[in-house]
DNA sequence: AGCACGCCGACT
DNA sequence: GTCGGCGTGCTC
């Protein structure tokens, strides 16, 4: 007999266990772990997919065992190290292990299930119901009426359903473009049409070229050679082409970057790649914190390292933030080891990301370079891992499984005796701390390549009357320093810190804001929309032109966004090309690297944006920075809040003056006191780090201190309260008194879509007993989360608000 | 999650 | 009486 244990896709804690399952005879050998399979689950004919985790001899079942339905996959998808990561990152995490082996894949890999009402009596009801077809589907936008016919029918045998359990991922065609003709048919269409038909023969003179190619697909037409699907259809109807679907995914005619060779190395670059290469070779699965000012060339010890693994035969991994995930930087990467690398981005789209993970199986690439999710990208005999912008808050995902890429590399390296390079110019305290102790090892690198003077920085209090005294948000120095970078045509970014600070909308009579009805937030005005819009729940409302509260018309905007901020900019100085770069101008896919192009190409003068502006562009014709408001991420509630403000204060002070030109950075603060803005200043990650670690041991914080964050949400906050307190007496029974507690506190917002939130921290240093405890309090509340509450434990929280 | 079983109130 | 509401418990 042979049994197999399968864990179901029932994300509920009841089923979060194996279920056993019979191997029909047919299927003997074929069944093995890490595949997917079909099986039915509960007393229904309901059937839904599986992994099979073991397969066994017998089993200590006492009921009667049914026999897996069929197989999904003809070799496993997930391999054992990903079936005992698995485990790991579940019990990590507090999560369903369903949910981890999902996240581990691609999400067309995840089943969709349907349901079909076929008929199994001659009705009048059932013929209407069905509409004489043969079979219906059961969809959930039908009325409550149909539902409740549906039920009725089944309950008289008059209906049956059928469940499907879908593959997505061999369900993915694609529209491809292929001909009949042949070369010298294809010139001569070509010559018969009219001259000014210039797509047209285009797309001949492409089929010309690439005739052993074809079929080949719409998107990389569109997307490489610039042929779109009009000039396709046309040529389609006039029989030059044909269009076919195909599902075989080949390669993107991709415009291969050209071969970049190593570079030399400084001394500084030469000891780290010698450490990092000898761990290499030595199977050392030690983890290096490359601690590099920006600008010290820490890119080229990652890809000369990389080269020393693939020399071994050996595979690398290299995790990017997915907002470095730039052209730049990916072309770097390609023109080194060209089409050995598989670059998973967001900018892919589902299928896409399923084809590049089936290049890592099927082992056709050796390096992958990804963000996040691409820690668990299915490489093989991993020889190096890399984690750039290692303390990026980016690598944890939160929503579940609240996992942080840098512990899951970390657990591969082990697994595959190879080292881990974590690199940073403002690494995050608990890793810098680590290297402190000696868990990691440090290599700092302090200099700049060719050694490239730092940016001068200059710090201005906007408390100074001469500053309060200004109109908008420019300081007369920043004025001024902006006007020199336009006259020298050099080029300037100009950094929005963002948090709470876009325009919101308040009575100057009564203080009235305008608030989301659901969430506990102000509302932001959009100007393209036109209309005050919620950020959290997507709620919007037209602009009020008087107050709801008191009916006065002194209601107005409040606060600076990015669009205010471009305003101003254009107001000061008019002859000035601005790009804008926030949530709204990035909405689309690719327009990120489109902005970033643009401003490369010196189409712009000034680039102006949030955050995402600070990560890792490289522009030699910048020479100018500047921060309007450096201090509104000090000022949040979060203990990471000084070490956010430096590390984004010295990543953009990086940006200026990269190549030969001298780099000048203004930041506007109230603060200009605070250490985290001053040692950003002056780019002294060490003095930061002393500091901070003074403050974090004061108050007992992480990396002193271990944290978990348990948050309990519920539509009523009397009982969402009620909830919390017993929550938090639960964990005083398994807590020693070193630990603390710390709440119910409402969280920051404390109403998002109409669900109260309130969470309890808890800081401890060794508690034996906790995890055991918040597994059972898990079980204990599962009766709960059916009644709408939400409990959710994260495991190091990178924010607590 | 989906489904059955079972116990209660209001209808042909 | 019986239909259908939902609370409870189980799924190999």
């Amino acid at each position: 007999m042979s049994v197999a244990e399968i864990i179901v896709d029932v994300p509920t804690m009841q089923t979060n266990r194996p279920f056993e399952y019979l191997i029909p005879d047919s299927l003997t050998e074929v069944v093995v772990p890490g595949m997917r399979v079909e099986v039915p689950f509960g007393r229904g004919k309901r059937k839904i997919q599986g992994f099979v985790m073991k397969v066994k001899d017998n089993s200590d079942f006492q009921g009667k065992l049914k026999p897996i339905s069929r197989v999904i996959d003809l070799k496993p998808v997930l391999s054992d190290e990903m079936l005992k990561l698995s485990y790991w990152l579940a019990d990590r995490t507090y999560s369903f292990q369903i949910s981890c082996l999902q996240t581990m894949l691609p999400s067309v890999m995840r089943a969709k299930y349907k349901e079909f009402v076929i008929p199994i009596a001659e009705d009048d009801e059932v013929r209407s119901l069905l509409n004489d077809k043969p079979d219906l589907e059961i969809t959930n936008q039908m009325s409550d009426e149909t539902i409740r016919l549906i039920n009725k029918l089944r309950k008289n045998n008059k209906i049956d359903i059928q469940y499907v359990v879908e593959n997505q991922a061999l369900q993915i065609k694609r529209q491809a473009v292929t001909t009949d003709l042949n070369i010298i048919q294809l010139h001569e269409a070509k010559s018969k049409l009219r001259a000014n038909a210039k797509a047209q023969i285009k797309l001949l003179d492409f089929l010309c070229n690439h005739l052993e190619e074809l079929p080949i697909e719409f998107s990389d037409l569109q997307g490489n050679y610039g042929i779109s699907r009009a000039v396709i259809k046309t040529a389609e109807k006039n029989q030059l082409v044909k269009i076919i679907e195909v599902t075989k995914f080949r390669k993107p005619v991709g415009i291969t970057p050209e071969q970049t060779n190593k570079l030399a190395l400084t001394d500084e670059q030469k000891v780290a790649v010698d450490q990092i290469s000898n761990a290499i070779d030595q199977e050392d699965s030690k983890t290096f914190l490359v601690e590099g000012v920006t600008g010290s060339g820490k890119t080229e010890v990652y890809l000369q390292t990389i080269e020393k693994a693939l020399k071994k035969n050996k595979t690398a991994l290299m995790l990017v933030p997915e907002i470095s995930l730039t052209p730049q930087m990916v072309n770097r990467v390609v023109g080194r080891f060209g089409d050995q690398v598989a670059v998973l981005h967001s900018g892919l789209s589902s299928g896409e990301r399923y084809d590049e993970w089936t290049r890592i199986e099927n082992k056709d690439v050796k390096v992958v370079v990804g963000a996040r999710s691409a820690v668990f990208a299915p490489l093989d005999n991993i020889g190096l891992i890399i984690i750039d912008e290692e303390h990026e808050a980016s690598y944890k995902q939160d929503d579940n499984p609240r996992y942080h890429a840098r512990d899951v590399a970390l657990w591969r390296a082990n697994l595959n005796k190879a080292p881990v390079v974590l690199g940073s110019a403002t690494p995050s305290l608990e890793s810098r701390a680590r290297a402190q102790k000696g868990v990691y090892q440090l290599i700092r690198m302090k200099k700049r390549i060719n050694d490239q003077a730092l940016p001068h920085v200059h710090i201005v209090d906007m408390r100074d009357d001469e500053n309060a005294a200004v109109k908008g948000d420019f300081s007369p120095a920043l004025q001024e320093s902006l006007q020199t970078t336009l006259d020298r045509h050099e080029q300037a970014i100009i950094l929005l810190n963002r948090r709470g600070y876009s325009s919101f909308m308040m009575c100057r009579e009564c203080g009235f804001v305008l608030k989301c009805p659901n969430c506990d937030v102000s509302l932001t005005y959009h100007k393209d929309l036109s209309k005050m819009k919620c950020h959290y729940c997507g709620h919007e409302e037209p602009v009020p032109n008087f107050c709801p509260n008191c009916h006065s018309k002194k209601i107005g905007f409040y606060g600076t966004g990015t669009q205010n901020i471009e305003q101003q900019l254009n107001d000061l100085y008019p002859n000035a090309k601005v790009l804008r770069m926030d949530v709204d101008t990035t909405r689309r896919k690719g327009d990120h690297a489109k902005i970033l192009k643009q401003f490369g190409q010196h189409k712009a003068d000034i680039l102006l944006g949030t955050q995402m502006i600070a990560k890792g562009l490289d522009f030699p014709d910048v020479t100018l920075v500047g921060v309007i408001n450096a201090d509104t991420t000090l000022s949040l509630a979060d203990y990471r809040a000084s070490e956010r403000t430096f590390q984004l204060l010295t990543q953009v002070s990086g940006r200026a003056g990269r190549a030969q030109k001298a780099g000048h950075v203004i930041i506007q603060t109230f603060n200009p006191d605070h250490y985290a803005i001053k040692d950003a200043a002056k780019q002294d990650y060490e003095k930061f780090f002393k500091q901070e670690m003074y403050l974090r041991h004061q108050s007992n914080y992480t990396p002193y201190y271990f944290t978990t964050l348990i948050s309990v949400a519920n539509q009523d906050e009397g009982k969402t309260l009620k909830q919390s307190y017993w929550l938090k007496k639960q964990l005083q029974t398994a807590l020693s008194k070193d630990a603390i507690l710390l709440g119910p506190s409402p969280t920051m917002i404390s109403r998002k879509q109409n669900k109260y939130y309130y969470q309890i921290i808890v800081k401890y240093k060794h508690e034996p007993k906790l995890h055991q405890k918040l597994l059972e309090i898990l079980n204990e509340t599962q009766t709960d989360t059916k009644n709408g509450f939400t409990i959710a434990i994260d495991n190091e929280p990178q924010h607590i608000d």
